[in-house]
DNA sequence: GATAAAACAGACCTGCCGGTCGCTTTACCC
DNA sequence: GGGTAAAGCGACCGGCAGGTCTGTTTTATC
């Protein structure tokens, strides 16, 4: 294999393994031979290519979670007409996602965003980036809505988007201790509701 | 001082401590000889009262943080005429509480269940009782709020119930990255715009 | 003021964690 | 196929964490 080619698949396996054992059992309760041990790595080849446990996570941030986040939330409900309907299917299969994990943990991005908030200035900035580019994705949609008459321009597309954001990440909490199935219906009940109070034409 | 009072003097001390330092850095970035220093206590007090790390969190979930999250959102609902007005009014009490905190790190309940879900099932377990309590009161709230004519009948008290708690959730943890004033202030609005389209007599 | 239990002090133990460093192996190039 | 740099190895280090244990101080009781 190619020098440059097998650094990149090496970088590659750690980040994925990093995302997925700090997901499970926190970061900090995750230690950097928790994770070479699952790889069959060692300490060498990990120092290699990462100058810190920390620089490892912001590198995983970066890349894998931002592209998590972005495939499951973001990518979804782009150039969408109806912005309602969109968002509504987009959450609806976020949480059918969760909830058929048996290995749920909740929502990856809010876990880390309450483990490091306070505590990681630096981490937190870049886990903030994602929910920003989230919330402006959602905020076009929304604006895109008013424009194709889904919506009264009188709303206020930011308030929407952080309560939709909101909602998610709390439902995605209350998931994990509660019972998914049924909290996943309830919570795409209400969701309706609520957008059925601001949709001018009734798709529902 | 009597044996026994100064016994829970010092207990209550160390709680208190406790359940300020681990919401702040979290459970297990906070180390025993952090609370300790703090209260110019030794490890032979803390052993003396506690029998590991483990059981000091657990008394501390089962009495402060109960009784935190019971005076600030469970007992200014209870009995209530209104459930929407007053379900409104405890928790624009406690984002404003929030917002005027400059050491706010977060729902201090939906901190400890992202923290400890899946890692600690005894301490998850009792959260989530705090969160089930937290339930029934808004759900008893609304089921009053049927018979005396302020929601339909028809509509999901459990549903409603768990979309407000998600709601608030999500919310105190964005507005630990974000604008905490802007952020209170759109959520408080799209709560009323959420209410308004259930509630029967219009108190808005 | 002697006594016994309660309350506390703090040195110490063991294990782990992030990080270092000198060395070996692997892959490419001429 | 030997040289060279990338890639990887793993023993080791200092620090700190939870927890133990022995000894000391405080307090109530007689």
């Amino acid at each position: 294999m190619e020098k440059n080619l097998k650094s990149r698949a090496t970088i590659n396996r750690m980040q994925q393994k990093g995302l997925e054992l700090f997901y499970q059992k926190g970061y900090y309760r995750t230690s950097l031979d928790d994770i070479l041990k699952a790889l069959e790595l060692s300490k060498g080849a990990f120092y290699y290519h990462f100058q810190s446990k920390e620089d490892f996570m912001i590198s995983i941030v970066q890349h894998l979670l931002f592209r998590k986040v972005y495939s499951m939330l973001i990518e979804p409900i782009e150039g969408k007409e109806n912005p309602f309907q969109s968002i509504e299917l987009c959450l609806e299969n976020a949480l059918e996602t969760a909830e058929h994990n048996p290995m749920d943990f909740g929502f990856v991005l809010g876990n880390f965003m309450s483990e490091f908030n306070g505590r990681n200035d630096q981490i937190s900035s870049y886990l903030n980036d994602i929910t920003r580019v989230w919330e402006v994705s959602l905020v076009t949609a929304l604006q895109k809505g008013k424009s194709d008459g889904y919506l009264e321009r009188h709303h206020d597309s930011e308030g929407i988007a952080s309560y939709i954001m909101a909602s998610y990440f709390g439902i995605r909490t209350l998931m994990v201790g509660g019972n998914p199935r049924m909290l996943r219906y309830q919570y795409m009940q209400q969701l309706r509701t609520y957008f059925k109070g601001m949709s001018l034409k009734s798709t529902f």
